[in-house]
DNA sequence: AGCAAATGTGAGGATTATTCATATTTTTAC
DNA sequence: GTAAAAATATGAATAATCCTCACATTTGCT
């Protein structure tokens, strides 16, 4: 599935490696990838630049990746993937207000943190708007994060109406996104500053009514 | 200026038109990709088709403006001036809670109106973190229009903490323009949800403490 | 061994942003 | 009014890249 968005309009698919000696390949075409990204930006990331430094043709990429693309959107998804784990741990237990407090702070610290250490993840996520497929990655992987809210939300406030306690999550959540990627745009100073705020901002959301 | 990013890394500068005639022609290049955006969007948008399209020679598209990147600029500098006019207008004269939330959710919903009515608007700021200058013109945009919202909470709230208000209404600005471009690319119905809960929620923050 | 599937290769096709030497028009200087 | 200077116009040619494809090699299987 890596390496192949399902989505529309998109370059013809190729072949998953099978092979073992292939499924290396895959990975050091990935890291040299990644590797490059951190180095320039995607945007100045090239394709056989990344075949050389992964020490395969550019005819091998192109076996196992339909487009430039599609690369990053491979290390896109195994970005998410990770964290989604994380927040899964970290929301699991929560079924308190105090619980969710600490929880929530936590997870936006630890967001905040992998941006600001990853530099691969700072170019790849500040870029997504621009892809259609890094995008649509992008709203499934909130909505998927918002589900592991709206479990708590509907502990702490059985009674609510559970379309709004949805949209309330799912907002929150790509709030958060857009407060992290406007936290490290500005100085270090202003941008811990931002972040607090947000937390203030979504608690008070979260917790109201 | 117009063309011109005031930007680290740019292309190098051309010549702002002087005569009568060139200030014609570039007025027809922006039309042109204004044109061709709409249609296509601005990443399949050709300079070949937009300087035919103006009916100009390929050579005089780039007499005025360096690159690709400098057309989208200039029209997203449009809007921007634009809008700023807009809200500046609604915000002026606000002096009480009731006030804010009338003006705030009038704002919310014209730049709403704006997207969704907009496909250059929506193609040039879906794209916006691709671009280091379009990032930039985006976040002084925001700065500039959080600062007509801290002269509003400064009335509000005297006593505050200066510092607080600015972070908090540039928060609040950021969390708008995201909470617009979800709103966009999810169904109609929900993003009408995602928009009031957003209003809520920035509403609940702008006037707390 | 021998066949089929999987994988590897890199020169070359195709597209497109951008440059530049040259021609034309407008403004300025006298 | 005229000549020099500045502004503007042009599009063929350049350059940079993504990606394809016809063919070579390796692996898995019987």
């Amino acid at each position: 599935m890596e390496g192949t968005p399902a989505n529309e309009q998109m370059a013809p698919p190729r072949r998953a490696p099978i092979q073992q000696r292939s499924r290396e390949r895959v990975e050091r075409m990935l890291a040299a990838a990644s590797a490059l990204i951190a180095e320039q930006g995607s945007d100045a990331m090239r394709m056989g630049e990344v075949a050389e430094r992964a020490g395969v043709s550019i005819g091998s990429l192109y076996q196992f990746f339909p487009d430039k693309r599609a690369i990053i959107w491979a290390l896109a998804e195994r970005y998410t993937a990770e964290s989604q784990a994380c927040i899964s741990a970290e929301l699991k237990g929560v079924s308190d207000a105090a619980g969710l407090r600490r929880a929530f702070s936590e997870l936006v610290d630890i967001y905040y943190g992998l941006f600001l250490a990853e530099p691969v993840m700072r170019d790849i996520w500040s870029g997504t708007q621009a892809d259609k497929a890094l995008r649509q990655l992008e709203l499934a992987d909130s909505r998927a994060n918002a589900e592991f809210l709206v479990a708590v939300l509907k502990r702490l406030r059985p009674g609510a109406d559970p379309v709004a306690l949805e949209t309330t999550a799912f907002l929150v959540w790509q709030m958060g996104e857009a407060a992290v990627r406007l936290a490290i745009s500005v100085e270090r100073q202003e941008g811990y500053r931002l972040v607090a705020a947000y937390k203030r901002m979504a608690l008070r959301e979260l917790l109201a009514e």
